[in-house]
DNA sequence: TTGACGTATTCCGTTATGGGTATACGATTC
DNA sequence: GAATCGTATACCCATAACGGAATACGTCAA
C-alpha cells in the first residue's frame, strides 16, 4: 500500500502547501482560475489539478460563470481537522511540557504505583 | 517531484490516521513500543516507523528505560496547523454557507460592479 | 466557421510512501 | 557467554503523488 490519496480526506488534501495557498486565496472570495495562477505564479495545468483534489474533497465548489469556472471555497471539510487539533490544545497553551504528560500518565492508568 | 515528505511538516505527518492514532494514545500518557502496538494491532516495525515520522517532525520524543523506549506526546508542532485552520473557523460556526463568500468578495476586491 | 480564450485532462518521469518480512542491535537475564 | 526481550532498520512491492508539457474540450468573438 502507498500513501493515502490525497483526495482520501481534508487531512490529506491539506498536507499540500499549495493547496493551503489556494484556499487562503479563496477565503477571500470566489475566483477564476487564471486569478489564482497568476496570483501562484504556477502553470495553469498544476492549478486545476490541485483544484480538482479540493473539488473531490469538497473543500471548494465551482460555479460556471461563461468560459470561466468560479471556484469558492466550502471550510467544512476543515472542521474534523481542527476537532482532532481541540484535544491538543491545552499541550501548547500552558506550561505542560513535560508536566501534562506525567499528570496524564499518572490519572489515566499505569495503577502501579511502581517509581 | 513526488509528494512531499512525510516528515516535512506536521500536516504531512498526521496525514496518516495510525499517525493520529499514536498521537491520540500518546495524549494519555508516556508509552512504550509494545503498548502502542497492542493497542493499534499493528505490527511492530510499522509502528516504529510511524513513530520514527513523528520523531522526525518533533511530534513525539522518546525516553529510554532500560530496554524500553518510552514515548512521549509533544503537540507543539501541532499548533500552525491549528492556528493555519483558525482562520476558517467562522466558515463553518455560522450560517455563511455561500453568504460569506458574496461578502469577501465584494469587500475584498472586484471593483468592477458588473453583475 | 474559424479562431482565441479559459480550463481540464492525459502522459511522462521521479520520488517515496506504507505494509510485509527478515534481521540487526542493545539491554537484560541466566 | 548464550539466550531472550524490546525495538529499529533494511529490503521488497504496489501505488500514486507532483510538476512539466502537450493537448483536448467548451465558450465566446469575428
Amino acid at each position: 500500500m502507498a500513501r493515502a490519496a490525497t483526495t482520501t480526506d481534508a487531512f490529506n488534501a491539506v498536507a499540500e502547501p499549495r493547496r493551503r495557498q489556494i484556499l487562503d486565496l479563496l477565503a477571500q472570495g470566489e475566483r477564476p482560475v487564471n486569478d489564482l495562477v497568476a496570483m501562484l505564479g504556477l502553470a495553469q495545468p498544476q492549478v486545476s489539478k490541485h483544484l480538482r483534489v479540493l473539488r473531490e474533497v469538497d473543500l471548494v465548489r465551482v460555479r460556471d460563470e461563461g468560459r470561466q469556472r468560479l471556484y469558492r471555497l466550502n471550510a467544512e471539510p476543515l472542521r474534523p481537522i481542527h476537532d482532532w487539533l481541540r484535544k491538543y490544545e491545552q499541550s501548547w497553551n500552558a506550561r505542560f511540557d513535560l508536566l501534562d504528560t506525567v499528570l496524564a500518565e499518572l490519572k489515566e492508568e499505569e495503577p502501579d504505583g511502581t517509581d
